[in-house]
DNA sequence: GCGGCCGCCGAATTTCGTTCGGTTGATCAG
DNA sequence: CTGATCAACCGAACGAAATTCGGCGGCCGC
């Protein structure tokens, strides 16, 4: 995990489809070592994946929202469960379990507040929940750069 | 925005690293309208990038939160910087502004919770902040395939 | 029915990915 | 200090892919 590592690490979170002598080029190193150390980085897992993303506007989605959701105590043991639903529905862009005043919360992607409406009151009638509430997403920031820390 | 771009959004979203001549032998098309196609989704902003996936674990970044930030009524008009400063800390992945209970999530990723000990208590510092919480993240999901709503 | 237009095709050209043998430089044991 | 070992890098060669472009066919408007 060298600069060279990092460096391309860099590159190919922010064109993943940057041409390897492109890269090699800048970095000042032949085409095959720097396929070389693609390889390695991902071999090693540090590279899980390349995807396309997709501008939400661009296909009708400009509402997002954050859905906090707490499981009636009763209904923990199926939360993994409850979690399958949440993650296969088709709005769902991601989904986080975690500790604190709520179980769940769903980052979300709708068409717009009508449609989010729907969506959090179709969730409602879920039995194992507890508590619900829904907040509206006014900026999303993400990433795409992500390096280790020093 | 047939059926043609959509397959194509799903194949360059599951592997945004895959041969345009491979995709059009799948779709039983040639190369060069696979590869329009693919011109058209950009130049529309359907594709806004490509970007590889880090795996976070494999970085020494296992230890994921949500931090929730409410502003100081007072200090809400200052909003815009702190979220600049927000989303240029190392740790963060992802930030929400968003309506409710609070006005920012920062969806963090650290080292161990000893580094989130020290990032919570280093964000608390900030005069413009009235509440702040944290939530340790147990599982996330994100999913790759985003495709527009029927 | 007819002209114009848009999208698709397929071959040709250029560029790229990938392999592989050889070389270098560092490391370590003797 | 020296020699051997190993890992990483290089560069050329080959096969494969991206990209261009001229032409063809179907579709719509008139």
């Amino acid at each position: 995990m060298d600069e060279l590592d990092t460096a391309l690490l860099r590159m190919l979170q922010n064109d993943a489809r940057r041409t390897n002598r492109d890269m090699a080029a800048e970095l000042g190193i032949a085409p095959s070592t720097c396929l070389e150390r693609i390889r390695g980085l991902r071999d090693r897992g540090v590279i899980s994946g390349y995807h396309a993303e997709v501008d939400l506007k661009a296909i009708d989605r400009s509402t997002q929202a954050i859905i906090s959701i707490k499981l009636r105590p009763q209904a923990m043991a199926v939360a993994t469960a409850f979690q399958d639903y949440v993650n296969k529905l088709p709005q769902t862009l991601e989904l986080f379990m975690v500790s604190g005043a709520s179980d769940f919360l769903a980052h979300v992607a709708v068409k717009d507040t009508q449609a989010l409406r729907d969506l959090v009151l179709d969730l409602a009638k879920r039995q194992e929940i507890g508590d619900i509430r829904s907040s509206v997403v006014f900026e999303h920031h993400r990433r795409t750069t992500i390096m280790p820390l020093p």
